[in-house]
DNA sequence: GACCAGGGTAACT
DNA sequence: AGTTACCATGGT
């Protein structure tokens, strides 16, 4: 019990950057932000807890997992939060498609893309249209602690009483009606949700079958959920899915490539071929080094 | 109150 | 194929 498993001089990671850069939404943040350098998150993936902390290291960062044996980082964390790839190589590519991404990365270059449960991420990307980042978490939490199993909260710091259980499953959310759906303050969304909830449970929608399917085949399968469109479906294939050649377009992105590549208005459909073209394979990342720059310093608002 | 938010749909040209 | 009103809810 209480064992840890600690990984030293970690490089292109920062706790802060992969979890506060709007890619995931089942977490909260639990130092107090007195100790520089240092960061502790509680963090929901499936059904477990993850404390993990954050500390400076001679060449990188430590990073603790409280309580996790070797077995549990080898099986899930470590591909959860892609600590197999190396990011220096992802970093060279995009800053060779263009020179400009160099300072643009340097300011968030812990980034990493998380390889996130699919059907959370599914749900939780439904929710985040039209919607603000805070406002996301606030939803996915109701949805949690109204629908999902509770978890016992004497295991975690217990800062927000609605943190308090797993995320639901395509079962439960499958098994609620609207009205209960609708107490999470998800609004509109409320039957896109459910849609997609059904169609998880019957098994029309499969994670299986998309990890099968083309990037562009399983983006058009996603899109034939209620609610779901380009942005949404290309969040999932990016964050829930791995695939990273995706480049998802929303108001931040379209204000940002707007003002790096584009003289004026320029459609979202545009702007996605182009980056898709320029990236490649790499888009997913160049996006979210993007996304975070632009949120940073309110390009074009 | 008007306007906007990690958008999508339906109803228009 | 490209616009536009509308959709709940909360914040500025």
């Amino acid at each position: 019990m209480n064992k840890n498993y600690v990984i030293e001089n970690v490089k292109d990671f920062h706790l802060y950057d992969v979890l506060e850069c709007g890619q995931c939404f089942h977490f909260q943040r639990t130092d107090t932000g007195v100790s520089p350098g240092v960061f502790e998150y509680d963090i929901v993936f499936r059904d477990r807890i993850l404390h993990i902390k954050e500390e400076p290291d001679s060449d990188g960062v430590r990073l603790i997992f409280e309580n996790t044996e070797d077995w549990e980082y080898q099986a899930i964390w470590k591909s959860y939060f892609d600590l197999d790839r190396d990011y220096s190589e992802i970093k060279s590519r995009i800053i060779e498609a263009d020179p400009r991404l160099e300072e643009i990365i340097e300011e968030h270059n812990g980034i990493r893309i998380l390889k996130q449960d699919f059907f959370e991420t599914l749900i939780s990307f439904i929710i985040s249209q039209n919607k603000q980042i805070p406002q996301i978490k606030q939803v996915v939490n109701n949805l949690s602690s109204d629908l999902g199993t509770k978890f016992d909260v004497t295991m975690i710091n217990r800062l927000s009483s609605e943190f308090d259980a797993f995320f639901p499953t395509a079962d439960q959310l499958y098994n609620a009606t609207e009205e209960e759906i609708r107490l999470s303050k998800c609004g509109f969304r409320a039957p896109y949700i459910k849609d997609a909830a059904e169609k998880v449970y019957t098994g029309e929608i499969s994670e299986k079958e998309l990890s099968r399917l083309s990037t562009f085949d399983a983006k058009q399968k996603l899109m034939t959920i209620y609610g779901v469109g380009e942005k949404v479906a290309n969040c999932v294939l990016l964050f829930g899915l791995g695939r990273t050649d995706t480049f998802p377009v929303d108001v931040w992105m379209k204000r940002i490539c707007e003002y790096m590549y584009f003289d004026g208005d320029t459609s979202k459909s545009e702007i996605e071929a182009f980056a898709m073209d320029k990236f490649g394979d790499v888009a997913g990342y160049a996006q979210q080094y993007l996304f975070m720059y632009g949120q940073k310093h309110k390009i074009g608002t």
